[in-house]
Order: C-alpha cells, then structure tokens, then sequence
DNA sequence: CTGAATTTTCAAATAAAATTGAAAGTAATC
DNA sequence: GATTACTTTCAATTTTATTTGAAAATTCAG
C-alpha cells in the first residue's frame, strides 16, 4: 500500500472511531491528518486535504487546540499559522480523558448524586428500588473517577507498571 | 424532590450521558427508566414513560437485549413482553465495555494495524511520521485492550482490589 | 493610520440520525 | 384455521447535528 491510500484509510478510521464515540467525526478527521504529517499544516492545507470549508476547518482545530490535542506554531516572517498534533499517545489518551471527565462526566455525577436524596415513604419499593440503583451507580462512579484521576496524572511508566501488576 | 420528578432527571442525565458518548439518546432513556424501576415494564409502559411510538420503543428495547443490559421477561397467563433490567451496575458496566470493544474498537484496530505495513523510501520523512504514529497507537491500544480485556471478565472484587492497589 | 492577509463568526443550507405509524408478520387461543 | 393480541419492520417524515461561505473582525506590515 502506498502513504497516500493508508493515510487516506487512518483519516477514516480515526473519524470513524471518533464519530462511534460522539467526537465530531470531522474534528477526529483533523486530528488524524495531523497525527499523521511530519510537519505542521496550515489552514489552507488542512482544508485541500480533507475537501472541506474554511469555516469548518477553523472549528475543528480551535475545538482540537481546547482539547489540548493540537498547537499552534507560528513560522516567523510568516503571518499565516500552522498546525501540529500532540503525538506522544500515552498524552493523547490522557488529555482526551481529563477533557472528557470534566465535560461529559462530572456534571452528570453530580446531578445524579443530587437526586439521591429523594423525599419518601421508607417502605416503597419503587422509592427504594430507585434509590439503589443511584447508590450502585454512585459506589461505582467514586471508584472509576478516582482510577481515572490517576490514570490523567499518571505518567507511561505507570500505566505500564499497573497494567503488569494487573496481569498476575 | 419527590420521586416522580427524580425519576424524570435521571432518564434526562442518562440520555445525556448516552448521548454524549454515542449511544442513541432515546436507548439510554429506555435503559434509565427500567433501571430506576422496580418491576419489569411492558412496551406500553414505556411508550406512555417516555412519549414515544411503538416502533421507536421496540427498537430501542430490542437494542438493549442485544447488548445484555436488559431481560425480557414473560408473565404466565400473559401475552404481553415485560422488559427489566440489568440492576448490578459492575455487571452492566462490563457488558457496556465488553459490547463497545468487539463492535467498535476491534474493527478500527484490525484497520489501523493493516495501515502499519506502508512500502515507501526508508528516508522519507512523511513515512517515518506516519509509521512512527501507527507504532505509537498499536503500543497504546495494546496495553489498554488487555487491560480492558481482563476487566470484562474480572468480577467486582478483582476491580475493588486492583483499585485499592493503584492507589498507592 | 491604512490596507492587505488572515482568522473568526454565525445564519442559512445540507446532511445525518432518529422517529413515527401503519402495514406486515407472528404466535397463542379457541 | 380463524381470530385476536401482540411484535416487528421500514418508507416517509421529523429532528438534530454538521457544514458552508460570505461578512465581520482581527492582526500585522508599511
């Protein structure tokens, strides 16, 4: 297979996995061109690569940029900007974890935890049904957040090492 | 807050929550309703619970089934289907990561490790980035899907202690 | 300052995903 | 084997999410 067609096939199949996971299968398609180019690329370059819109294209590598996926580099003399991806893996997953912890997770938790105070008849079992199913929810959650808070300040040495700990 | 109103946020967070992570935004709603109730739910239940049409119920309830999280039950002397679900929340959590892995995370790296064989110059600096990227995400993805791997068969137990062990 | 290069915004258009509902299918009962 | 009580399917519709592109804003160089 020559780079041009696998790159073309990596560019779907990150937007693919993205997409399946609720990341914006463009703002994935960005990121895979870029995690997969030597250099930075600019706008221009990004929108010839991918055939789509300026506006779009600026988005989706601001959204990357807040994510804290992709930088930007400035080429002096130069007043166009270029882009580059974070290609270190390990980093990825972590910056992708925390972000998503703080966007999608935590505010959900803590409504969830709210409505584990509901007013009610001790002895009514839809009440108390209700109730058990938000405090398994809750041990639960208490247990991957905090894993997962870890994971986020852990370096690759770590996961490694938990990961053969975990093996035995 | 009473319990009814209780009920109504959790569907709504859960929907959310599905939502953001790529799961049918009605699925997960059908998913929170028969979490938080105490008996199994007929199809007309859950229409009149959630507002929706018969098709649309089906569907989702169907989906569920499919991925393990709820049980159809049959009443004797009934004709009716009565739907309940999966209550230990380690369990469904296991099943959700078991389901997600085969339908879409093995195809997208059964892909990515196809793209790893690129022919091309061994000096070309476009290939070296893109090899060097593969290699990175199979490294990464390798030690995650075998950790992931023995949590989904690991029982509840197996998580609290690897947990207590990655705290220190 | 002024103007050219570039980035950003966002209302309107388009595309994708989810939903409806009625018709077709299935299965239990008499 | 016909009737009834359901469940399933899927083309058409509706809703939601994404994308476009042109106008506005910004930034830099002279």
């Amino acid at each position: 297979m020559q780079l041009d067609e696998a790159k073309e096939k990596f560019i779907q199949a990150w937007g693919t996995l993205g997409s399946n996971w609720g990341i914006n299968r463009t703002m994935a398609q960005v990121h895979a061109l870029l995690l997969a180019s030597a250099n930075s690329l600019s706008a221009e370059d990004i929108m010839a690569a991918l055939r789509i819109s300026r506006g779009n294209t600026n988005m989706n590598v601001r959204a990357l940029i807040d994510w804290g996926l992709v930088y930007k580099e400035i080429r002096s003399g130069e007043r166009k900007e270029y882009f580059s991806a974070e290609k270190d893996i390990w980093h990825v997953f972590k910056q992708i974890a925390k972000e998503r912890r703080k966007r999608e997770l935590e505010p959900i938790f803590r409504v969830l935890n709210d409505l584990r105070h509901v007013e009610g008849d001790a002895d009514n079992q839809e009440l108390k049904a209700f109730t058990e199913t938000l405090r398994g929810i809750h041990t639960f959650a208490s247990k991957a957040d905090n894993t997962l808070d870890r994971l986020i300040r852990a370096d690759e040495s770590w996961f490694s090492n938990a990961f053969l700990k975990l093996m035995k």
